[in-house]
DNA sequence: AAGTCGGGGAT
DNA sequence: ATCCCAGACTT
């Protein structure tokens, strides 16, 4: 029987990772899982290890996280990407304290209601921390279907969808959903990779059409993606009295909503004027020096960024407002990885 | 159904 | 360089 072969390669094989416990078969921790399963969305183990550490240390429960200032909450999350996973964990962390006492409520569509839990996470919460028959599909999930079947498309539009969550349901229909969903996510990530699977070495290679016929990396077909490049120029304003300048604004280019430097496109090759654009941010009257700092590079999703580094040192002293950040608060108020390297270019060079 | 959202690891 | 990662949410 495949699922036989499958947990038994999972328990020989079962990799420690900090929010497993050491017993394969012990109910989990909800906030664990939870906390655990939303830093993994489309961010690999290795990545997630250290922040899930000290989250927890930081964080332990639902009660500490409800009460966290969100800057701090957004400080454990500098690296990780996709912040509005930060911000979501610490609104549904209210949610479950105002509304269900604490705990994660009964049914799954109430599950899925909280903000940022969709139908994986909340998949992954009922089966490894109530040991539900639930199912989950991510990406690993996906890739394994797709080669044992020779499904040659990805869950796209909703007939296709229903397929692969079919399928997964399949799969966690017995009393093991908890460890059959691990197992598979294991297995994707360790075996059937996207690139050089270890077909000899898995446990499903008997029922596996793709290994069969020897074509497993053709499987799933890619998705395409398209690049662009954006050029723009990224603003350090320094007060007097040595505070930086911040923005909090929603139609930024990156990064919407969060606290940041002042940023704009750019796309002309910029001569060694002043940019007018700055402009909006600190009037010419107050400009006590500024100079070019060099570019610095950043991806965010599609984008490939190139962003010259202005830095304009202001006659006045900072006002009493949040705008203005000491040097000491740079990395809680910056929490992104762009700001991070403007900053280094312009403040440590 | 398609677009958006970070950053890093692996190749 | 490119792909893709224990996805969710908005348009």
């Amino acid at each position: 029987m495949k699922l036989n072969s499958l947990v038994q390669w999972f328990l020989k094989q079962r990799a420690s990772l900090p929010w497993r416990p050491e017993d394969p078969h012990a109910k989990r921790d909800p906030y664990a899982v939870w906390i655990s399963e939303v830093m993994l969305q489309q961010t690999q183990v290795e990545t997630v290890k250290k922040h899930y550490i000290a989250w927890l240390k930081d964080f332990p429960t639902v009660y500490d996280l409800a009460q966290a200032d969100e800057e701090n909450v957004l400080l454990h999350w500098q690296g990780l990407g996709y912040y509005s996973r930060a911000k979501n964990l610490h609104k549904a962390a209210k949610i479950l304290i105002e509304k269900y006492n604490g705990d994660f409520p009964k049914n799954r569509s109430e599950i899925e209601a909280l903000p940022g839990i969709g139908k994986y996470t909340a998949g992954a919460i009922l089966s490894m921390a109530r040991h539900e028959s639930e199912p989950i599909l991510d990406g690993n999930l996906i890739r394994i279907f797709s080669r044992l079947h020779l499904w040659n498309f990805l869950p796209t539009s909703k007939p296709e969808q229903d397929i692969y969550w079919d399928e997964a349901r399949t799969w966690s229909q017995g009393k093991n959903a908890y460890i059959i969903n691990e197992a598979l996510m294991e297995m994707g990530r360790t075996l059937c990779k996207p690139q050089n699977p270890l077909c000899p070495n898995c446990p499903l290679q008997q029922e596996c059409k793709a290994t069969s016929e020897n074509c497993s990396s053709q499987y799933p077909p890619r998705k395409k993606s398209i690049q662009e490049t954006w050029h723009g120029v990224i603003v350090i304003i320094e007060s007097a009295d040595g505070k930086i300048f911040s923005v909090q604004e929603e139609d930024t280019p990156f990064l919407k909503g969060q606290r940041g430097l002042p940023l704009f496109e750019f796309s002309k090759a910029h001569g060694k004027g002043f940019p007018g654009k700055a402009e909006r941010w600190i009037t010419p009257e107050s400009i006590e020096e500024y100079h070019w700092c060099g570019a610095i590079k950043h991806a965010i999703t599609k984008y490939k960024i190139e962003c010259q580094v202005l830095y304009i040192r202001s006659k006045d002293k900072s006002k009493k407002s949040s705008h203005w950040v000491a040097r000491a608060n740079i990395k809680q108020a910056f929490a992104n990885s762009l700001n991070l390297k403007a900053l280094h270019k312009a403040l440590e060079d």
